[in-house]
DNA sequence: TGATCATTTTTTGCATACAAAATATTTTTG
DNA sequence: CAAAAATATTTTGTATGCAAAAAATGATCA
């Protein structure tokens, strides 16, 4: 892996070194590049990204406080593994930071920002009526992005993306059961709704429902894949 | 400067040098040993703190991480001024967090937490009748963590920790205006009698409003103290 | 005098070197 | 042969060194 990094890197090419490699870390880690729990090994890791293991270990102190990597005195970081307990918790945040967002939203979104809300729904229900599973969970991801933004206030978004973070690599690009996403679906309706009465609260109540279901979806994900990778044995 | 830093720590005698930095350097910005937007330079502070370079910078990014340093790229490390525009919206989401983690803990609570928050929020009322302003303080915080801890959600308590920290600094030790004073002891009064209810829609009511007051304590303290500090030519 | 440019000094950013801790491997012993 | 101990190897944590960028100082010229 010779690539040199300044090439792959999207924060301009001013950047420095140890930002770079907090980026391309990040990314990894969302994407699944390194798995949950897998060791983070400095040399491997310098090498791989062509740095030496100063401005490396500075990336991953940023991450460690970004709550992507775990700190083990002594024995280096590992990706972090969310248990069922953990996603659980992290959703709950995630909720009410997202029903803050959208009724924050609803009092202070533009019209031209509403008028962008609603193209990208109509879309995500072009992608939906496709089954275009990539399509949907971009258009997802970019009207939650657009509802945060509309409500105007920088701290709500940073915090929102930081914890949003965490839950990003175990966001499988897996098919979802029909019924949720029609679901998903119908809340993203009344959210569009909402938001264009500008009426808070219920922003604020779709919002809330909507992650919630986001979060039964992943668990229900999360054990069916413990389930086919640590099979029970059968208690005969 | 010579003290052992070992001996001036919390984190136990087995952290690792740039936690113990990190950690010695979060107090000094929330006392505000550091000012806001003071530099943070490299060498000073190592021999101020008798370690050497490369674990001070980790420490600091690390606490760039957090949101209490702001890096300059070739510049180094400033502490964060808040802007009252920042403070403003640092609050709204302390506000979200503080009203979620009044809701979850009136459902979750147990009677032994409220016992103790009673308790505290006697104290409390002892400390606000003599006008000892600093065991209110200690009191205040105290009771708002209990609160987050009843909330039984490590990563919300986290958070709300995380994004508090930015405030520490700029909550002066000064008389507040006793007016906002005992509007906040009735908020207070408010809290633990919704807690009591296990009234999650009452809890959330009145944390939002009371961290609203809050801020508007603080935005006015700010106010004054820029004004004392930056006074305004008379346009006469 | 004041503004611009050149030079020096300082400071940051990165790489390397070394020590201590942890891990892996081999050897010993029951 | 298995468990425990001893040794070797790897890996992390910290200090130091060096180059590039920034800041400070001083010189030049209008």
């Amino acid at each position: 892996m010779t690539a040199d990094i300044i090439t792959l890197v999207h924060t301009g090419p001013r950047a420095t070194l140890h930002e770079q490699v907090a980026q391309r870390l990040r990314q990894m880690l969302v994407e699944n590049r390194i798995a949950p729990g897998a060791k983070l090994n400095e040399r491997a890791l310098s090498e791989a990204l062509n740095v030496s293991r100063t401005p490396l270990r500075e990336a991953i102190k940023m991450l460690a406080a970004e709550g992507l990597v775990e700190l083990l005195p002594n024995r280096g970081a590992i990706a972090v593994a969310l248990s069922e307990a953990d996603v659980l918790n992290t959703f709950e945040v995630m909720a009410g930071l997202e029903a803050q967002s959208g009724a924050l939203a609803a009092e202070r979104v533009t019209d031209a920002e509403l008028q962008e809300i609603t193209a990208m729904h109509y879309e995500m229900l072009a992608a939906y009526t496709r089954r275009d599973l990539p399509a949907y969970y971009q258009l997802n991801a970019a009207i939650h992005s657009a509802i945060n933004r509309a409500a105007k206030n920088p701290v709500l978004t940073a915090t929102y993306q930081q914890v949003n973070a965490r839950l990003q690599a175990l966001r499988f690009r897996s098919n979802q059961d029909d019924t949720k996403w029609q679901a998903a679906m119908a809340e993203h309706d009344q959210m569009v709704a909402a938001l264009t009465a500008r009426d808070a609260a219920a922003m604020q109540r779709v919002l809330t429902q909507h992650l919630m279901n986001k979060r039964d979806v992943v668990v229900q994900q999360l054990r069916a894949l413990n389930d086919t990778t640590h099979p029970q044995k059968d208690t005969a």
